[in-house]
DNA sequence: AAGGCGATGTTTTTT
DNA sequence: ACATCGCCTT
């Protein structure tokens, strides 16, 4: 520790003299990354580059040369994975000392803490609470039921949405542009306003208050803004193409000074576009910060040479994009491996198949252990007949990225339980919990809870207590009523003991006596807590399959106390660090979401569904055009990057989507695969196989997928045979395809997603209809039916 | 006040 | 297909 505190005018004997471990095995490109301290630097890192290790190493040389203590650097992540696998990895340069950077960590975690020292400076007290997506639809749907507005059209979840979004580019509500005054049914900034006047009277915030008070904050106090700017000496950002433009201004604010900012990225793996994340910061960086040296990590060190040339293919496909090269010293190894299935499920099967072999080591490859072995589907509906097809095998599988252990609904009932114990003017959690387990409190009693609480201007919870005491609430919801506002002035009392930060007028009102037995822990507290409140009962008393698995939870959820010294800094810790750990026992095949895979590697991956309207998914390029369609052409880019030496790509012809049976054509990625890189698997009896080439049309893929065309599902026909891949449910679709009645233009047909519309023009099985409702467009024959035969649609 | 039934909308996800 | 949600019945 005492190195860091040296003599900053020393810096540059020490950089000569001192041993820079963190600097060996480094190639050029990384040192210069690490090495380019002053002024603004983008390190363009392509995936798989090192680029973990240059920022950790990057962290080594400020601190190794005397540039800057370790509670004068910023170092921003967007997941609290990220921010603790960096701390690890600095950790291992600095030991004990990494404990001094106490500035790692997400964009609001960091926000969190620079909020609570100047929240007055918007409205707020530093004790502000930060509410979870559940309290802030919870505010929303009150605000939008006093204006008596059909929720139906007009529901809270889609405000919510909008005023996400519009805090993800730092609008305020007297700063939302005039184009967006449509908005929910025209009133959208008026209940943004509303809404952000809720939030300041209950002294609380949303995640994307964080970082748009942060701003406003150091946009409007200069002297602030040259603290912190003198504060942060060095800044470094991870995953910059993730950036929203709050955080860009976020950013640039406390760059503004000094200017020495370190922003990592890859714009060919932004992929989250849909929730805010601008790839213009990454593109456009040289022009926001002049001088800026650009450095390009472009050596892989993760692929072998026939994943990183397809990925580079597929990727070359996209316009907007800054540009690099990467390269390998690895051995060209297995091609990429392609296969088209007849469904879903028979896709799950053969993966499975392919798990098993690759797990015993067939092939001239080595055994693969299952933690070895990924597969990344698009959409996580997909997951399911992985799950399915695993249980029946035994597979032993994870699912990463599942509903999250803090967003379970027993972990936030007993949370809000905590909150009330800590703050008993927390009304979002009193709302939540005052009929949890049922306590005879329905919507009448609680709104008379409401009113008296309003009248007097006093929190739920006081309000509660008047409202007995003036007998507004009968019956038996009374007794269980007052037991919980005893509750929870006992509970407070407990956690506070006399003194500052305890509601002493709820205390002596209501719990007048000290507590019996006094310096209860805070794990002891908790406990009793969920028994008094009778929350642990009611899930004992639960006949539901779910219950015992609830209970464990909570369990669990106590035994994380023990990390913490008071619940107080439980509750923050679980506001900004809603993730779960992993259980690490038993080998597993991991299951997750393209999305979720970002950051990590595998051996061998599976890339299943890759069908076009599955993936690219249909709504991105829907709602966002050519922007949506290189946003998904991004994500199979990651897909395909997360492979170390196997990949394998596959698509079904048809498969079950909302509960009907569709035929899929493969997705125009397979199409950009680069053929000489790619291995075309072919299942026995049902496939002519064939390369596919980029001059590859729509008909032809059509063709391709359409495997009840293929000669080899004839022949199998015509001998009355059945190919091992068909599975028994296939027997309900329309196979035979030479069936499929001719069209004349003129015809009214029928589309399932269409919908009605007239014939325009046939070219051979491609149809050119009109819709009625959805406008013109060009059809594969085999997706319509004829106007009169729209009840039985084949699939 | 609490459980049952039909309309509804179904990518991706962090904090 | 399926889950979620709000309304409606008891």
């Amino acid at each position: 520790m005492s190195d860091f505190n040296a003599d900053l005018s020393l810096s540059a004997r020490a950089m000569a003299a001192r041993p820079a471990p963190y600097l060996d095995g480094l190639n050029d490109a990384q040192r210069l990354a690490v090495e380019t301290l002053d002024g603004p630097v983008l390190m363009l890192a392509g995936a798989g580059t090192g680029k973990t290790r240059a920022l950790t190493a990057r962290i080594a040389h400020l601190l190794n040369t005397g540039r800057a203590r370790p509670s004068e650097i910023l170092a921003v992540t967007f997941t609290n994975k990220a921010a603790r696998e960096m701390k690890m990895r600095v950790g291992g340069y600095l030991g004990e000392a990494v404990e001094g950077m106490a500035w790692l960590g997400t964009f609001h975690a960091i926000s969190a803490k620079l909020l609570r020292r100047h929240a007055e400076l918007v409205g707020l007290k530093s004790n502000f609470t930060i509410l979870d997506s559940d309290d802030q639809l919870r505010l929303l749907k009150q605000i939008i039921a006093a204006e008596n507005i059909d929720d139906k059209r007009w529901p809270a979840r889609l405000l919510a949405s909008i005023i996400d979004q519009w805090k993800n580019r730092a609008w305020r509500p007297d700063q939302v542009p005039s184009s967006e005054a449509g908005a929910f049914n025209n009133r959208g900034t008026e209940f943004y306003a509303a809404y952000q006047e809720r939030l300041k009277t209950l002294n609380a915030c949303d995640f994307g208050d964080l970082l748009l008070h942060c701003v406003s904050i150091l946009q409007n106090h200069a002297d602030v803004l040259e603290t912190w700017q003198r504060r942060f000496r060095y800044i470094l950002v991870d995953e910059y193409q993730d950036t929203n433009v709050a955080q860009y201004l976020w950013l640039r604010l406390l760059a503004g000074g000094h200017r020495n900012i370190c922003c990592v990225g890859d714009d060919d793996q932004s992929i989250y576009g849909w929730r805010g994340a601008e790839v213009g910061n990454i593109l456009r960086f040289e022009r926001d910060f002049p001088g800026a040296h650009v450095v390009r990590l472009e050596q892989n060190y993760r692929s072998t040479r026939h994943i990183l040339a397809a990925a580079s293919h597929v990727i070359a496909g996209n316009e907007d994009r800054l540009g690099k090269t990467l390269w390998t010293e690895a051995r060209a190894g297995e091609k990429l491996r392609l296969i088209g299935h007849w469904d879903g499920e028979e896709e799950a099967r053969w993966i499975g198949e392919q798990i098993e072999d690759l797990s015993r080591g067939t092939r001239n490859l080595a055994p693969f252990s299952l933690d070895q072995m990924a597969i990344l589907v698009r959409a996580s509906h997909q997951m399911r007949a992985f799950e399915d097809r695993f249980l029946t095998i035994g597979l032993p599988y994870r699912v990463i990225g599942g509903p999250r252990f803090y967003e379970r609904m027993e972990v936030r009932d007993a949370m809000a339980y905590f909150r009330l114990a800590v703050s008993p003017a927390d009304d979002l959690a009193f709302e939540r919990i005052v009929n949890t387990p049922k306590r005879g409190l329905g919507d009448k009693a609680q709104q008379i809870i409401q009113r008296r609480a309003r009248a007097s201007d006093v929190s739920l919870v006081q309000g509660a207590g008047l409202a007995l005491e003036e007998g507004l609430i009968k019956g038996r919801g009374a007794g269980q009523l007052r037991a919980l506002i005893e509750g929870i002035a006992r509970w407070h009392a407990q956690i506070s003991g006399p003194g500052p930060g305890r509601d002493d007028d709820l205390v002596e009102r209501i719990a007048p006596m000290e507590p019996a037995g006094d310096a209860l822990g805070h794990i002891e507290l908790a406990e009793q807590i969920l028994e008094d409140s009778g929350y642990t009962e009611m899930w004992l008393n639960d006949k539901t399959p779910e219950a015992p698995g609830r209970l464990d939870n909570l369990k669990e959820l106590i035994k994380a106390l023990e990390n913490f010294d008071n619940l107080q800094g439980f509750l923050e810790h679980v506001a900004l660090i809603m993730d779960n750990e992993q259980d690490g026992s038993e080998a597993k095949v991991s299951i997750m979401t393209l999305h979720g895979a970002k950051g990590l590697e595998f051996p061998a991956v599976f890339l299943p569904g890759w069908e076009d309207g599955l993936f690219p998914s249909q709504r991105s390029m829907d709602e966002s055009g050519i922007k949506g369609l290189e946003e998904e052409r991004r994500l199979a880019y990651v897909g395909i990057t997360r492979a170390e030496q196997l990949c394998t790509i596959s698509f079904a012809a048809n498969r079950r989507v909302y509960g009907q049976w569709q035929s899929q054509m493969p997705s125009r990625f397979v199409d950009e695969l680069p053929a000489e890189h790619v291995e075309v698997l072919t299942p026995p009896g049902l496939y002519g196989g064939g390369i596919p080439s980029a001059a590859s049309t729509v008909e032809d893929r059509a063709q391709r997928a359409n495997v009840y065309n293929s000669p080899g599902w004839r022949r199998l026909q015509a001998s009355g045979g059945r190919p091992v891949s068909q599975p028994r449910e296939a027997k309900n679709m329309v196979i035979d395809a030479t069936a499929q009645p001719a069209f004349e233009v003129g015809a009214r047909v029928f589309h399932r997603k269409f919908g009605y519309g007239l014939v325009a023009s046939v070219d051979g099985d491609k149809l050119y209809i009109v819709f009625e409702k959805s406008g013109a467009k060009h059809v594969v024959a085999k997706f319509i039916v004829p106007a009169d035969r729209a009840d039985d649609v084949p699939f």
